[in-house]
DNA sequence: CATTCTCGTCGACGCGCGTCGACGATGCGC
DNA sequence: GCGCATCGTCGACGCGCGTCGACGAGAATG
């Protein structure tokens, strides 16, 4: 618990001048340095991080906001905190983690009222997000992992889910299917305006018309059984669908094994393929999936530089959109041919 | 950015009396403190953070110091955080995560000397845990989820892996199981010291004992491969295995689809179980894994309130071992007969 | 009625640091 | 030799709040 006061003292300098030297701002002769850097490695000095935060402009902290949804929580939402939880290590902030929900606005004017931040990312972003306008009023700089509809004056880093949804039904098309299902999450959470389901289910149908495939859309809660029921669905309306875009990790399960049970063998006989799933999980089933999945980790370390940069005042938004490589695995294979697809 | 001093002046009283209304230390008029309130939502006033730190004794900031690990990250380690988050954030505190590596002391000396944060709850503790000693010499409050092997003045929550090893032991005995597989991690992990790791190979192999059984032991890295290769191995050297507790999700996949590449179904032919795998994940592998595993929510919000009543100065350690719940899903069944055991 | 206490409020100070203005000591050009 | 800019250092102040001692006004006590 030394103080500036303390090294300055040991080091026979002022205060001030033990500022100067930690931080750079005027000149300091090489022989002052030493002495204040060996004091401070003697008193183990270490700058007390609230006398920081309210004398200088810059508290390095910033806060991480995740709120908490609907779906369950991948593996993959993970490996976006983890990276951003490092890339601000390195950078030298703190990462603070709010985990209020989403529409607890009042929450969240507090939290970034309190002067606390420097900035905030945030996560979940819906294509109206009322988040943003708190934000904006508390004069809080932030920028999003995800989008809005409109983004004028907004920094995001984000993954294309639309040429996502393209890259996939490409993929399957090129493999001879011709009528594909797309698993999506509940209709709420579509309705909502959550902007990866409704990007991607618009790619994935973009790319069926331009290809001429047939595709069908399917909601689901993010459960197990609703996936069942929904195969249940597809089997009677829709028998000739061949392959299977899924945005909803946990129902696609579900769908799998009751294809399963009804003696439909992934990949010989359907073609399942999951969008937005992290890789960890992807192998976690069996057979593993073939997936478009972003780069979490990527995408985590981005927000917080961007972030770091409109904090410094880079003036002016920094958008980023990054595109998901297609990672074929076991769970896709070309269309079976004609006698299996009238099966049933 | 109001200030004390603007709602003071809206208000008509002195600054400490804002201060007074706020912290309830000393008694306000009924009238004064109406006057005080209503300056305060005129002006949208909220405490500053830093100015408080710096002043008070609290700073209401506690951290959360989640090491990288080899193992993966599984979906539970998230619940961990969530609970945590949630009850940090209901007890007016904000979480800080600090995710560097375990062994970088340096940087966690750094950080717990920044005076930044009222404690520290330490996850992923090995028996011997070097962090502890940090903690101690810079005087910053902590708790582990988790133990060490010596626990004398330290606080924690942990569930108790020795007793889940006796209970899934237990459970596979009452099927008829009489010669089991431990699949552990990676035996760098285990010889670090890995308290789960540890007390868990404990239970089974004193439970095995106390029963009967015959185990044998298996390390592996937490990936598919590496299940797969147990799985020669053990096809070779112990045919006579009927069941499976798994400490190592990833292998558990790859061990599992060995076996079916062999002929062995699960759970008719073959039992496994997992060991303190995510309820979440257990689900997502097919047959759904029957697990033991601990209450990850309930402990990440123990550990918060445990720190916050050792940071608030409760005196002495507070200790808690919680244990976990068998959870019988469609993986473990009766112990083939005779016939089977025989194959090979 | 005088005295002591309690209640409600105020002013002052300190927490540890960033930063501004000032100032002595040099170095330079003329 | 002198004026002037530059370099290195110092002292002072302010950031916004918690808290301590003091103090006036009543209430309680004799």
């Amino acid at each position: 618990m030394a103080t500036r006061a303390d090294v300055a003292r040991l080091a026979g300098v002022s205060a001030s001048t033990v500022s100067y030297a930690l931080s750079g701002v005027r000149p300091i002769s090489a022989e002052t340095r030493e002495r204040i850097e060996s004091a401070m490695a003697e008193l183990g000095y270490t700058p007390n991080a609230f006398a920081r935060g309210l004398a200088g402009s810059r508290t390095g902290i910033i806060a991480l906001h995740f709120p908490f949804t609907q779906r369950g929580l991948n593996a993959s939402e993970f490996e976006y905190l983890h990276a951003a939880s490092e890339r601000a290590r390195t950078s030298g902030s703190h990462l603070l983690l709010w985990m209020n929900p989403a529409d607890d606005l009042a929450e969240l004017r507090r939290l970034s009222s309190q002067g606390l931040v420097d900035g905030v990312i945030l996560m979940e972003v819906q294509t109206e997000d009322a988040r943003i306008a708190v934000l904006q009023e508390t004069g809080v700089p932030f920028v999003l992992i995800g989008r809005t509809a409109d983004t004028t004056g907004l920094s995001y880093v984000d993954s294309d889910f639309e040429e996502m949804g393209r890259l996939a039904v490409g993929h399957l098309a090129d493999l001879g299917h011709r009528s594909i299902l797309f698993l999506s999450q509940s209709e709420q959470l579509a309705k909502d305006g959550y902007g990866p389901i409704v990007r991607g289910q618009r790619g994935v149908e973009v790319e069926c018309a331009a290809r001429g495939l047939a595709v069908r859309v399917e909601h689901a809660a993010a459960r197990i059984g609703a996936g069942r029921d929904v195969h249940e669905r597809v089997r009677h309306d829709v028998p000739e669908v061949t392959a299977v875009v899924s945005m909803n990790e946990q129902a696609l399960v579900g769908f799998i094994e009751a294809a399963r049970d009804q003696g439909r063998a992934v990949p010989a006989d359907l073609s399942v393929m999951s969008l937005g799933a992290g890789d960890s999980s992807a192998e976690l089933v069996q057979p593993a999936l073939t997936t478009v999945s972003p780069p979490a980790a990527e995408m985590g370390a981005r927000a917080v530089d961007h972030l770091l940069k409109v904090v410094a005042g880079a003036g002016g938004e920094i958008q980023e959109l990054i595109t998901a490589p297609l990672h074929v695995r076991a769970s896709t294979a070309a269309a079976p041919s004609a006698p299996s697809s009238s099966r049933e």
